[in-house]
DNA sequence: ATAATCACAGAAAACGATTAAGTAATAATT
DNA sequence: AATTATTACTTAATCGTTTTCTGTGATTAT
C-alpha cells in the first residue's frame, strides 16, 4: 500500500502548524479568509517539511487533472520518428508546461481495450489534442465527438477548433519562388490522402494555373509521405519523360533523399541539370548538400497555438469558441533549385 | 465543478444492480468472494452504462498511478528530434502499454519549480526512466537518489538499474569489419562527454591495439553528437593531413551527412576515395548514397526491456534488484566502406 | 448599549474507489 | 442437533484534497 515513498500531507502541516486541514488548503490556494501571517506561516512549513499537493487527490475532488492527452499515432515508425511531429509536439509540452499542464500519452489500450475517449476519460485528461494520425479511424471521430475540449492539428473538423499549417499558402509561395528562378516546367510528387495533401495539390494547380501554366498529368503523381523508394521511383519517372521538368517538388525533406539519389543516379546534377525542391524545412534540409529550397512550416507556432488554444478551451469552457489557426510557413532558399534567368 | 462531462461511478453501477459499491468493486477487480452470476450480472452493466474507472480516485487509495514518468531532456532540440531516442521512447511506450502503463513526460515545471523528483511525487507516477539527459545534472542525482523506482538508458549509476547498448562490442564490432575489409589507418570523430562516448573511445583504441595498429593522436578528434558542421570542419583537418585515414567513423549518423558533404567538397569520392561510417543505423543511414556501413542500436530492445525492467521494480519492490542489461547493436553492411582487399 | 459587520478559522461532507472487518444464510462436519 | 465452515454480500473507514457552511471574537455603526 504505502509504497515506502515517504509523502508529506496537508494534514501534517495542519498538525505542525496548530491549524485544520482547511486552513493549511486555503492557505496554500490563496484564499481570502486567512489571514496574511497564518498564510505565511503554513507555506513556510509546507517548504520546509517539503510538501507537494497529490494530483490524484485534487484531481478527484475537482475534476482537473491539469493533463492534457496527446493523440499522436502510434503505430507506424511515423509519430514522434517524424522529425516535423516530433517539433509540433515538443513545442505542443514546452507552452503546455509553461501553463503548469502535463502531458499523457493516449492510446488505444490494447490491453483493456479501451478506445481512445475512454482513455481520455480514465485518466482524466483536461483536454486533447490530435496530430498526426488517421483521422477517418472511427475511434478518433469518436473522440471529435465526445465532450472533452479537443484540438486537431493539420485537420479541420467542423466542430472543433483546429490549428493548421497553411499548405495552400505554402505551395503558393514555394512555386511562386521557384517560378521566379525562370522554371516553366514544374512537377509535383504528393503524398498520401489527407486534408494536407489535397490542399497542397489544390494550391499547386491553382498557383500555377494563375502563373498561365497549364499542368501535363504527367508531372504530378501520388506518391507517400516519408517514403524515400516510391520517390525514388516516381522520380525516374519523370527523368525519362521526354518533356522532362525543370523542377521537382517532393512530398517532404526525408523523401527527398530518394529522389535526390535517383536523379544522382540518372547522371543529373542538382541543381544545374535538374532543381528539386522539399516540404517541411526539417533540420536534415538544411545540412544536405546542396541545401534543399523547401518550405518550412512554422512548428513552434504550431506547437505552442495548439497548446494555447486548448487550454483557453479548458480553462474557459463557456465560451467554447471553435477556432481556426492558420499557421503560416516560409520559403527557405536553399541551393537545390537553379536561376534559370541568369544567362 | 462537474464539467458537463457524463461519467458513469461505481455507485451508479451499484444503484441500478441493486448491490453496494463494494460488491461492484469487486466484481469488477474479480474478487473471489463475489458469485459468478453476480459478477457477470455487474460486469454487464458497467459494460451497458459506459463505466470506466476514475484513475485518480484509484490512485488515490492504492497508491499506484499506473503510470511511468519519462525523462527525456526537453532543452536543445535534442531529446524527441533525435531519432535514436525517439525511438527507445517509442519501444518504451508500446512496451508500457501492452502491460497497463501509461507515460507522463516528467519535466522540470518552470513555473512550479518543482524538482525532477517533486514532479514525478506530484504526479504519483510508480516510476520513472531516465535518458537522453545531463546524467550529472543535480535534478537528476535527486531523482536517482530518491525513493521512486528508476531504470536509466545509456548511463549507469550503480544503485540503479541501468540498460546499456553495448558500446564497446558496438565499437569493436564496427572496427573489425573496417579491418577486415583492409582498412589500417582508421579515424574516429567521437562525440560530446558522456560514459557512451568514453565506452566507444575506450574500445576503438582497445581494438585496434589488439589488432596490431597503433593510432596517431591526429587520427583522434573530439566532436560534438548530431553536429554536422563540427564533423565537417573535423572531417576537413582528417582529410588535410599528410597521412590521410582511409576510413574515418563519425560520432553518428546524422552528422555523417556534415562528413559526408566535407569530403565531397574536397573533390573525394565515398567511398572509392576514403571511407565512411556512421553510427546509430537510423532510417536516414539506410537512405543516403552510399548507404552507410554504420553500427544500428537495439532501439527495439532497449526502450522494451527499459520498459520490462521498470515495471518489475513496481511490481515486485521487495526484489529490487538492481541489475544491468547490455543489448547489443549489429553493424549494418553499407557501400560507405570500400573493400581495400579487393585488387 | 445593542445590533450589524467583518476577519478569520474550524467542522464536515464530498470526490470515487478499495478493503478490512463484520454479518447473515447456507452447507458441511461431528 | 449442535457446531463449524463456507459463501456471498454489506458496512464503514480511508486515501488527500477542496469547499460550503458555521462559529466566534472583535470592530464598527446606530
Amino acid at each position: 500500500m504505502n509504497r515506502g515513498i515517504i509523502v508529506v500531507s496537508i494534514k501534517d502541516i495542519s498538525v505542525r502548524c496548530g491549524v485544520s486541514v482547511a486552513t493549511v488548503s486555503k492557505a496554500l490556494n490563496d484564499h481570502s479568509d486567512i489571514a496574511q501571517i497564518t498564510k505565511e506561516n503554513i507555506r513556510r512549513t509546507a517548504r520546509e517539511m517539503g510538501y507537494f499537493p497529490n494530483s490524484s487527490a485534487r484531481a478527484l475532488k475537482t475534476n482537473r487533472t491539469y493533463n492534457l492527452g496527446v493523440l499522436f499515432v502510434d503505430e507506424a515508425q511515423s509519430g514522434l520518428t517524424h522529425e516535423y511531429f516530433a517539433r509540433v509536439l515538443e513545442n505542443f509540452k514546452v507552452e503546455a508546461e509553461r501553463n503548469g499542464y502535463d502531458i499523457t500519452f493516449i492510446s488505444k489500450n490494447t490491453r483493456s481495450k479501451m478506445s481512445y475517449y475512454e482513455h481520455s476519460k480514465y485518466r482524466g485528461v483536461d483536454g486533447v489534442v490530435i496530430a498526426c494520425i488517421d483521422f477517418n479511424n472511427p475511434d478518433v471521430i469518436e473522440l471529435i465527438h465526445g465532450e472533452l475540449p479537443v484540438v486537431t492539428i493539420d485537420h479541420v473538423f467542423d466542430n472543433r477548433t483546429a490549428i493548421i499549417s497553411d499548405n495552400v499558402k505554402g505551395m503558393r509561395d514555394l512555386i511562386t519562388y521557384i517560378y521566379e528562378m525562370g522554371h516553366r516546367r514544374i512537377a509535383f510528387i504528393y503524398g498520401d490522402e489527407s486534408s494536407v495533401t489535397q490542399n497542397r495539390v489544390g494550391s499547386y494547380y491553382k498557383t500555377l494555373g494563375e502563373l498561365g501554366i497549364s499542368v501535363p498529368d504527367t508531372y504530378v503523381k501520388k506518391g507517400i509521405y516519408h517514403d524515400t523508394e516510391t520517390t525514388a521511383r516516381l522520380t525516374r519517372e519523370l527523368l525519362n519523360l521526354d518533356d522532362r521538368p525543370t523542377c521537382i517538388i517532393f512530398p517532404d525533406d526525408f523523401s527527398c533523399i530518394g529522389g535526390m539519389n535517383a536523379i544522382k543516379e540518372y547522371g543529373l546534377r542538382i541543381p544545374d541539370d535538374i532543381s528539386i525542391a522539399g516540404y517541411d524545412g526539417i533540420l536534415l534540409s538544411q545540412v544536405l548538400e546542396p541545401k534543399l529550397t523547401t518550405l518550412q512550416q512554422d512548428t513552434v507556432a504550431l506547437g505552442r497555438s495548439a497548446a494555447e488554444k486548448l487550454i483557453a478551451l479548458i480553462e474557459n469552457p463557456k465560451a467554447n469558441v471553435i477556432e481556426r489557426v492558420v499557421v503560416e510557413g516560409k520559403v527557405l532558399k536553399g541551393n537545390s533549385v537553379k536561376n534559370l534567368n541568369i544567362k
